[in-house]
DNA sequence: ATGGTAGCAGAGCTA
């Protein structure tokens, strides 16, 4: 899963992928957003933007059904600051993404949502809660926008079983944020809560955000028991 | 105190 590729298809190397063994699924869009998901199996019922035909100008949500298991990648819009347009966008967003998990969680779908939330949900998720306080990525609105989305039913993963971990995701370029540990826990893993006892592993990894050029996000690595997906 | 860094794209916007 992929979010922020910042290029047009044509750019992704999807060819290289493939050849790796990946089935690719990709929406890029120049410049900003863009969001992939890549996996081993065949990729069922894949859409994009929303799922109903619901166009969207923004790369930022693509999905497919895998084995059983509707996976969503998505880019939740970054929202700059409470208060602008940018972050009624992405309240906007939030509540279209609502509406579109309650529908698939009614029809009792199994689903993974994983991305870039940007939002930081409790003060564990945060290195100094204080400075952050009323700021966007942990404002009072956007928590309550996440956590109305777990009410739905979904259970944060990694939360789930690291209770006391901070488990940092992201890190600003600036100021020396990441030697200092200075991060958010922005990007998540929201399943169906039958999944959670599927799960073996997960972790972030932290060495992702280290060396030469990297990004400014760790990806969490989440890995699951066979018996979650029974048909691959 | 409104900085600071990075990517894309080729100046300024977004994060």
């Amino acid at each position: 899963m992929f979010t922020g590729l910042k290029c047009t298809e044509d750019k992704f190397p999807a060819e290289a992928l493939q050849k790796a063994g990946y089935r690719t699924l990709i929406w890029g869009q120049k410049t900003y957003n863009g969001v992939a998901l890549l996996s081993k199996v065949d990729p069922q019922h894949p859409w994009k933007g929303w799922p109903e035909g619901e166009s969207s100008d923004e790369a930022r949500i693509i999905a497919a059904d895998f084995g059983g298991v509707e996976v969503l990648c998505v880019y939740v819009p970054n929202g700059q600051a409470v208060g602008t347009d940018k972050f009624d966008f992405k309240m906007k967003w939030l509540g279209k993404l609502h509406e579109t998990i309650h529908q698939r969680l009614k029809k009792n779908q199994a689903i993974l949502i994983c991305g870039d939330f940007n939002i930081a949900q409790s003060d564990l998720d945060v290195h100094d809660p204080q400075q952050w306080k009323d700021q966007c990525l942990f404002s009072d609105s956007e928590k309550k926008a996440l956590n109305r989305l777990l009410e739905l039913g979904l259970v944060d993963l990694y939360r789930a079983t690291h209770p006391s971990e901070p488990g940092f995701t992201w890190w600003d370029y600036r100021s020396g944020a990441f030697p200092r540990n200075h991060g958010l826990r922005i990007d998540l893993i929201l399943a169906s809560s039958h999944l959670l006892d599927q799960v073996e592993d997960i972790y972030v990894d932290r060495n992702e955000r280290k060396g030469e050029k990297p990004s400014d996000h760790a990806p969490v690595i989440c890995v699951f028991k066979a018996a979650a997906f029974p048909s691959w």
